[in-house]
DNA sequence: TTGTGCTGCTTTTTT
DNA sequence: AGCAGCACAA
C-alpha cells in the first residue's frame, strides 16, 4: 500500500491521523476535505477498525459515492462496501426498516416526498374547511417541518405557549391541529417524510436503550461531513450515536452555512467546542482550487459577516485573472453574453464544456439562459429542483409501485385510482375519504369493502372500484414472483399506462414517455447491478431519496456546460464560473434583505458561488428583468460593493438605458463604483446613450406571429371548409399577412388572413 | 364524470 | 409567463 499520508499537507495529515477522540475539522473552501475524509476512513481501516464498526453521514448522495469511488483507489472493495456511508436520511431509513418494528413501524413504510407530504396537508386543510389562503399548504408544511426538526412533536406543541402565540399572531391558529392531523395520518399510512426519517430515530434511540446500546457499539468512529448544516434532530443522534465511545471526527466550514432555512443549525459547529470534552479542533486554511484573486476576494466578502469562526484562507496558486465584472440592460442580454463568452472560450480551446458552470440563485433563472444556449448549439445540462423521479408521469408508476408494497400509502392511492381514467372522479373519491376519516380507516380498507357503500355509490362506479382493486391484489401477488424490472412492465401493461400514454401524440406526451423508458431503464440498471437485494422495495428506497444530482452517473456525454443554483453547486468545482443575476432583491433575495442573520446566509451563499470556481470568474447582473410576466428593474447587488474592488475588473456596462430605471439613485451609485476604477472607459457616453427600449421580440420572432390574430407558427388551427391544420410559416405584414398551413384533408394551403376564418385550437 | 377555459398566484434555496 | 385550482358546460 502506498503510503497515502504522504499525499497531504502537514495539517491534512494530523487529522487524519488523529484518532483518540472527538475531533473538529474546520476546512476552509477548496482545502481538501473530501480528501481529508476518505484518507481518514483508509486510515481507519488501516489501524485495525472493521468497515462495519464506521458510521460516514453526508448530506448527498453524490457527496457519499464521492467519496467511495475515492476510497476504491486505497482500500479494498469488499470492505468499502461494509462501511456505513450516506446521507443522514438514507442511513436512518435503513436502521428504521431494520428497527422500526418496535415503534409499530413495518419496514415497508414509505417514505413521502415533499410532494406528497404537501398534498397530504393540503388534504387536511380541505377537510377541515380552513382557508387555503389563510393556511397556505407551503407554509404550514415549513412550518410543522421545523418543528420535527426541534423535536416538538404534536404533544410538545400543544404544550408549547409561544408556538402557538406565534400562529395565533399570524392567524392560524389551527396549525397545530393540522400538525395533529397530519402526524397521525402519516402514521396511519405507515409512512414518514424527510424530517420523520430523524425524529423517528430520536424517537427510537430515546425509548429503546437496548437498541441504543445495540448501535453504540456498532458504529466505533462516526464522521459527519458538512457539520454546519445538521439540524438539531440530526446532532442529537450524532450525539447520542457518540457517546459510548466519543470518537467522533466532524468536518465543515460555517462559511458555507447555507440551510438554515431547512433547519441547519450554525451553532451546531460554533458550539461543538463546548459539546464534547478534549476536543481537537484542526483548521485546514491553505486552498488549493482557486486562483489568489478569486480565494482574496472571496475572503473580503465574507469578513463582511459578523457571526463566525476565525479562519484565513490563504493559497500558493497564481494570482491569476481579477474577477470579470459586468452590467447588463436586461436578462436576455446577460444571457446572450455568457452564451458568446462560453463559444469564445471554446473557440480558444481554453476551456471545456464541462469545466464551466452557470450559476444562478433561483432555479427559475435557468429558462434564459436554457434558451441561449440551446440557439447557440452549446451543450448543457441542467441540475433542476425537480428531481427526474418527481415528474408527475415518473411519480404515477411509483405511486403503483408504493401501493403495491404498502397498502396503507393514501397518497398513493389518491394519485392513481383514477389514472388512467376509470371513471373515479372527485365526487366519488370525497365520499370514499369521509367513510375513511369518519371511521378511522385507511382508504384501501374502504375500497375492498366498497359493496357496504351502496347506498352511496352507483353501480357502476363500484364496479370500476371492484375492478382496481382487483388490478391492485393481481400485481401484489406477482410482485412475489418477479424481479423489480419485470414488475415495472407488468404494472405498465396491465394499468394500460403503457398504452394511454403512447396514444398521446404531443411533444410533451412524447416525451412523458421517453421520460418512462428512462425510468425502467433505471430500473432494469438497478435489477442488474445490485448485488444482494433487488426487490422493488430496495428501488423504491433508493429512488425516494434521489435528487436530480444522482442521475448523471450514466451519461455518457459529460462534455457539457453546467447549470444549476448556488446551492446544488456546493462542493463542486469548476475552472471557469459565471455567477449571474446578482442584483438586490435576487441576491440577496428579498425575502432574507429584512434581517441580519438571513443576509448573512446570503452572504455566505455568494462566498460558496465565488469559491467554486478554479481559474476565470465572471460576474453579471441585468438592470431590468423578467419576472412574473413584467419587467422589474434592480440595483447591482449590494455583494458587488462589499469585495475588494482591487480584484474585480469592472466590465463596459452595455447599452444603458436610464428608462429602464425607476431607481436612479442605486444606479447612480453602482456606476460610481465602476468610474472609481481605472479599467472602466468613459463611463458617461456609454451610461447615457439611449436606445429604444424594445427588449423582447427579435425580428425573427416577430415575423413568425402575427399579432393581429395572434396566429403564431406551429399553432394548430381549424378552417370552415379546410378542417384541422398547422401553420407552417407566416408571411408578409399586416394587413396581407399569409400562413401557410399544412391540413391533415386537404394539404398545404396559403391564406389570407384577412379573410381566412382560421380558429386556434389547443 | 370529464373537459375546458378562466382566475389568481408564484419564486429562495433541498434531503 | 406558466401553472394549479376551480367553476361551469357537455
Amino acid at each position: 500500500m502506498q503510503n497515502y499520508l504522504n499525499e497531504l499537507n502537514p495539517i491534512q495529515a494530523d487529522a487524519v491521523k488523529y484518532l483518540d477522540g472527538p475531533s473538529l475539522i474546520i476546512a476552509g473552501a477548496g482545502s481538501g476535505k473530501t480528501r481529508v475524509l476518505t484518507y481518514k476512513i483508509v486510515h481507519l481501516l488501516n489501524s485495525g477498525y472493521k468497515p462495519s464498526n464506521i458510521l460516514a453521514l453526508t448530506f448527498t448522495n453524490k457527496a457519499a459515492r464521492e467519496m467511495q469511488t475515492r476510497m476504491k483507489m486505497l482500500a479494498n472493495e469488499g470492505d468499502i462496501n461494509k462501511l456505513w456511508i450516506g446521507t443522514f436520511h438514507s442511513i436512518f431509513a435503513k436502521l428504521l426498516r431494520i428497527e422500526g418494528q418496535v415503534m409499530g413501524f413495518p419496514s415497508t413504510f414509505t417514505i413521502y416526498d415533499a410532494d406528497d407530504a404537501k398534498r397530504e396537508i393540503k388534504d387536511i386543510i380541505k377537510e377541515k374547511k380552513l382557508d387555503p389562503q389563510q393556511y397556505p399548504a407551503n407554509e404550514i408544511y415549513s412550518r410543522i417541518s421545523k418543528a420535527k426538526n426541534n423535536l416538538v412533536l404534536p404533544s410538545s406543541y400543544e404544550k408549547n405557549y409561544e408556538l402557538q402565540k406565534f400562529d395565533s399572531s399570524i392567524k392560524r391558529p389551527e396549525t397545530l391541529a393540522i400538525y395533529k392531523s397530519y402526524y397521525n395520518r402519516c402514521r396511519k399510512a405507515q409512512a414518514m417524510d424527510f424530517d420523520d426519517l430523524l425524529l423517528n430515530t430520536n424517537i427510537l434511540l430515546r425509548d429503546y436503550p437496548d437498541i441504543l446500546d445495540k448501535y453504540q457499539n456498532l458504529f466505533k468512529y462516526i464522521l459527519v461531513d458538512e457539520y454546519q448544516d445538521t439540524n438539531v434532530s440530526q446532532y442529537i443522534i450524532v450525539k447520542r450515536l457518540s457517546a459510548l465511545h466519543k470518537k467522533i471526527c466532524v468536518v465543515g466550514d460555517d462559511s458555507q452555512s447555507i440551510y438554515s432555512f431547512r433547519g441547519a443549525k450554525i451553532e451546531n459547529i460554533l458550539n461543538f467546542e463546548k459539546d464534547f470534552k478534549n476536543l481537537k479542533t484542526f483548521k485546514l486554511e491553505q486552498n488549493y482550487r482557486s486562483t489568489k484573486n478569486i480565494v482574496n476576494a472571496a475572503n473580503s466578502l465574507i469578513e463582511k459577516n459578523v457571526n463566525r469562526l476565525k479562519k484565513v484562507v490563504f493559497t500558493e496558486n497564481e494570482v491569476g485573472d481579477k474577477i470579470y465584472l459586468k452590467q447588463f440592460v436586461d436578462d436576455k442580454k446577460e444571457a446572450y453574453f455568457v452564451g458568446d463568452s462560453i463559444k469564445k472560450y471554446k473557440l480558444n480551446n481554453e476551456f471545456d464544456y464541462s469545466d464551466i458552470a452557470i450559476l444562478y440563485r433561483t432555479n427559475s433563472q435557468s429558462r434564459t439562459f436554457e434558451e441561449v444556449l440551446r440557439r447557440k448549439s452549446i451543450p448543457y445540462k441542467i441540475y433542476g429542483s425537480i428531481s427526474f423521479y418527481q415528474r408527475a408521469e415518473i411519480k404515477d408508476i411509483v405511486a403503483y409501485l408504493r401501493l403495491i408494497i404498502n397498502k396503507r400509502d393514501d397518497q398513493a392511492i389518491k394519485r392513481i385510482i383514477n389514472y388512467p381514467k376509470r371513471a373515479i372522479g372527485n365526487t366519488t373519491m370525497q365520499k370514499i375519504i369521509n367513510v375513511a376519516n369518519s371511521n378511522e380507516l385507511n382508504i384501501w380498507d374502504v375500497l375492498l369493502q366498497i359493496e357496504k357503500l351502496s347506498k352511496i355509490l352507483s353501480v357502476r362506479v363500484i364496479n370500476a372500484i371492484r375492478k382496481f382493486v382487483n388490478l391492485i391484489d393481481y400485481l401484489t401477488e406477482e410482485m412475489q414472483k418477479l424481479d423489480a424490472f419485470e414488475l415495472v412492465n407488468l404494472v405498465l401493461e396491465k394499468t394500460t399506462i403503457k398504452q394511454v400514454m403512447s396514444n398521446d401524440t404531443t411533444t410533451e406526451g412524447v416525451n412523458k414517455y421517453q421520460n418512462v423508458e428512462e425510468f425502467t431503464n433505471a430500473v432494469r440498471d438497478f435489477t442488474d447491478n445490485a448485488d444482494d437485494d433487488r426487490s422493488i422495495t430496495k428501488f423504491l428506497e433508493e429512488i425516494a431519496l434521489a435528487t436530480d444530482q444522482d442521475k448523471e452517473a450514466d451519461d455518457q456525454d459529460n462534455n457539457k456546460v453546467t447549470m444549476m443554483t448556488v446551492h446544488a453547486s456546493k462542493g463542486l468545482e469548476f475552472k471557469k464560473v459565471y455567477i449571474v443575476g446578482m442584483e438586490e432583491g435576487l441576491f440577496p433575495s428579498y425575502l432574507s434583505t429584512s434581517n441580519d442573520r438571513e443576509l448573512e446566509e446570503e452572504r455566505r451563499l455568494m462566498y460558496v458561488a465565488i469559491t467554486r470556481c478554479e481559474k476565470i470568474l465572471h460576474i453579471t447582473s441585468a438592470a431590468s428583468r423578467m419576472k412574473w410576466g413584467k419587467y422589474t428593474s434592480a440595483a447591482p447587488s449590494r455583494f458587488l460593493t462589499e469585495i475588494n474592488p482591487k480584484y474585480l475588473e469592472m466590465g463596459v456596462v452595455e447599452e444603458k438605458n436610464d428608462d429602464f430605471f425607476e431607481n436612479k439613485e442605486e444606479f447612480n451609485n453602482f456606476a460610481d463604483r465602476i468610474r472609481a476604477t481605472k479599467s472602466y472607459p468613459k463611463p458617461e457616453e456609454k451610461v447615457l446613450k439611449k436606445i429604444k427600449p424594445e427588449p423582447t421580440k427579435n425580428i425573427e420572432q416577430s415575423r413568425q406571429i402575427d399579432k393581429k390574430t395572434g396566429l403564431e407558427v406551429g399553432m394548430k388551427v381549424e378552417h370552415t371548409k379546410f378542417g384541422r391544420g398547422k401553420i407552417i410559416e407566416i408571411i408578409g405584414n399586416f394587413p396581407n399577412t399569409k400562413a401557410i398551413v399544412n391540413f391533415e384533408q386537404a394539404g398545404q394551403k396559403t391564406l389570407l388572413l384577412k379573410f381566412a376564418k382560421l380558429t386556434i385550437i389547443k
